[in-house]
DNA sequence: CTGGGGATGGGGCCC
DNA sequence: CGGGCCCCATCCCCA
């Protein structure tokens, strides 16, 4: 008995020192491996930031030879530089910006009054062809010296908060502080875009790496996003940051993706009724000028060629719910499309700090708004073709100037100026009889109509008159009983595509409009009004 | 739910 | 190059 407890002692002695050392040697080999991973880790990483210093060093040097080499072909120009050089821009120039369908109006909204003729607060950039190595932007400083005084006065205040405009102490920051009746906006110069840059103008570009382009074959034509820096809250951590006042662009290890405040963030405020938050800070330079104050804007004259100049009343504030109810949607499904783009968001002036991925942020050295869309051109054209708008070669008539938004091509810079209105909202051209307000001339003219009551279009088979020839040719078909919209899931034919497209939604089941208050959905929007009706009333 | 007209948005072409 | 115009698509509203 003794020598089985004996037996039994020892057996576990021994199975607990074979316990140990099968411990000991697991441990030793998730040690070993542990280490090895952590060393190829480290490796790894070493290896990449040695290469993205390797690449950044070898860019900026491609940068500067191309500065050397040719100054003239690329060009963000400010055509109002020489005002603010004037000191007459302390009220700067308005961007008459709104996002399309954004349907409230703020007094504070900056206004643009311009067609696209070369007279509007955007900027062009000229972005090498694919066939060139290497980044293929220079950006011109816009604001001159008035920026750079506006860039000290973010870098003295206080971190965090707004820019706050000098001239009127006593009114609470960002709010509107100023009302001033702005005439003749339009009366600058045209031939803006076709000045040479001045040497003057390149001061801070070797410092900052944003190269010039030669033998530009695309152009993007668009604003420059990091005024979107620089109206943003943090903006001045990300200025005080720099290295001058003259260069307004932070280098990538200065604005670190990770730590980069979320522009949109704070500007999604916009889309819930502070666009002007947006608008003033991507598109208004005037709101720059006048160091991140907000602008009041009483009235504006718009000249127009040949006709009586057209003013808007920041009083009419609203435009119509009516007018606005498709358009709303149609900003946010813009705003989703650069969301799930990321193609187009790294170059959208609402998302272009946005982005927290390190990889699509270091793809530009200095995070130059320059080179983000010289890498969107390079692989523009496929996306261009899938988007159905553009072709940018191989056209009889190139189309080499690329919406900075969508890259789709046109032939010349004022066609994307004006196109590109679709997704800035500006509108520059406003009816004197009504709050409606145009991006482009002819809609204007042709809005006219409805208040003249002209009708220059009569049916020949009945007494139907009417404004359009479209119109007429659209009536027309109730006479001749064609009706070429048939639907592929009944019997029915239609005159119109609308109305196809509204006759689908019974076969879809398809009931896109929500009531806020209790979720009920509906087909039609009116069926939704209605409800609300009836729901108000019985309140 | 459909028919039909009013009106705007926006691209393209022409002068 | 810029303006004007045409045209199509689309939305909206009312009957």
């Amino acid at each position: 008995m003794a020598n089985c407890i004996v037996f039994h002692t020892q057996i576990a002695s021994i199975m607990e020192v074979l316990a140990n050392a099968a411990v000991a040697e697991i441990c030793k080999v998730v040690d070993d491996d542990y280490a090895v991973f952590r060393l190829e880790i480290t490796q790894t990483q070493k290896e990449n930031r040695t290469l993205r210093k390797k690449l950044q060093l070898l860019e900026l040097k491609v940068a500067r030879e191309r500065v050397l080499a040719s100054p003239n072909s690329v060009k963000i120009i400010d055509r109002y530089r020489g005002m603010a050089r004037g000191g007459h821009l302390t009220g700067g120039y308005r961007s008459f910006v709104k996002p399309a369908g954004h349907n409230t109006w703020r007094d504070d909204q900056p206004i643009t009054v311009d067609e696209g003729s070369g007279t509007s607060t955007q900027h062009i950039i000229m972005i090498e062809s694919a066939e060139a190595a290497g980044p293929g932007v220079k950006q011109e400083r816009s604001e001159g010296e008035e920026d750079l005084r506006h860039s000290r006065d973010i870098q003295t205040g206080a971190v965090n908060e707004p820019p706050v405009a000098n001239e009127d102490p006593t009114t609470p920051p960002v709010q509107p502080r100023t009302r001033r009746r702005i005439t003749e906006v339009s009366g600058t110069p045209n031939a803006v875009l076709k000045s040479e840059t001045d040497t003057e103008t390149l001061t801070g570009l070797g410092q900052l790496g944003c190269p010039l382009a030669s033998r530009s074959e695309y152009l993007l034509y668009g604003n420059t996003s990091q005024r979107t820096v620089r109206s943003h809250p943090y903006s001045s951590d990300l200025l005080q940051t720099q290295n001058g006042p003259s260069c307004s662009y932070a280098t990538e290890t200065e604005m670190i993706p990770g730590d980069m405040p979320l522009v949109l963030d704070t500007q999604t405020n916009s889309m819930t009724g502070d666009w002007n938050q947006y608008s003033s800070s991507v598109y208004s330079e005037g709101f720059q000028d006048n160091k991140g104050e907000g602008l009041v804007v009483d009235e504006v004259t718009v000249k127009v060629e040949g006709g009586a100049p057209l003013t808007w009343n920041a009083d009419q504030t609203h435009l119509g719910e009516g007018h606005l109810q498709g358009n709303t949607s149609d900003f946010l499904d813009y705003r989703e499309s650069l969301e799930t783009n990321l193609n187009v968001a790294t170059h959208s002036p609402l998302l272009a700090f946005r982005d927290p991925d390190p990889v699509s942020t270091s793809m530009a050295p200095s995070n130059s708004h320059g080179r983000i869309l010289f890498d969107e051109v390079l692989n523009s054209n496929n996306r261009a073709r899938a988007q159905g708008g553009g072709a940018t070669s191989g056209n009889s008539k190139e189309k080499r100037f690329l919406c900075m938004f969508c890259n789709k091509g046109f032939s010349c810079p004022q066609k994307v100026e004006i196109h590109q209105r679709v997704h800035t909202g500006v509108k520059p051209f406003s009816c004197t009889q009504c709050h409606m307000h145009f991006a482009k001339a002819g809609n204007l003219k042709r809005h006219h109509m409805v208040h003249t009551g002209e009708k220059p279009f009569s049916c020949s088979q009945c007494h139907m008159r009417f404004a359009q020839a479209g119109d007429l040719k659209r009536h027309q078909r109730v006479h001749t009983g064609e009706k070429p919209f048939s639907c592929t899931q009944c019997h029915m034919r239609f005159t119109q595509a609308g109305d196809l497209k509204r006759h689908q939604r019974v076969h879809m089941g398809e009931r896109p409009f929500a009531s806020t208050q209790c979720g009920k959905r509906f087909s039609e929007r009116r069926y939704l009004r209605i409800h609300q009706q009836k729901k108000h009333s019985t309140k």
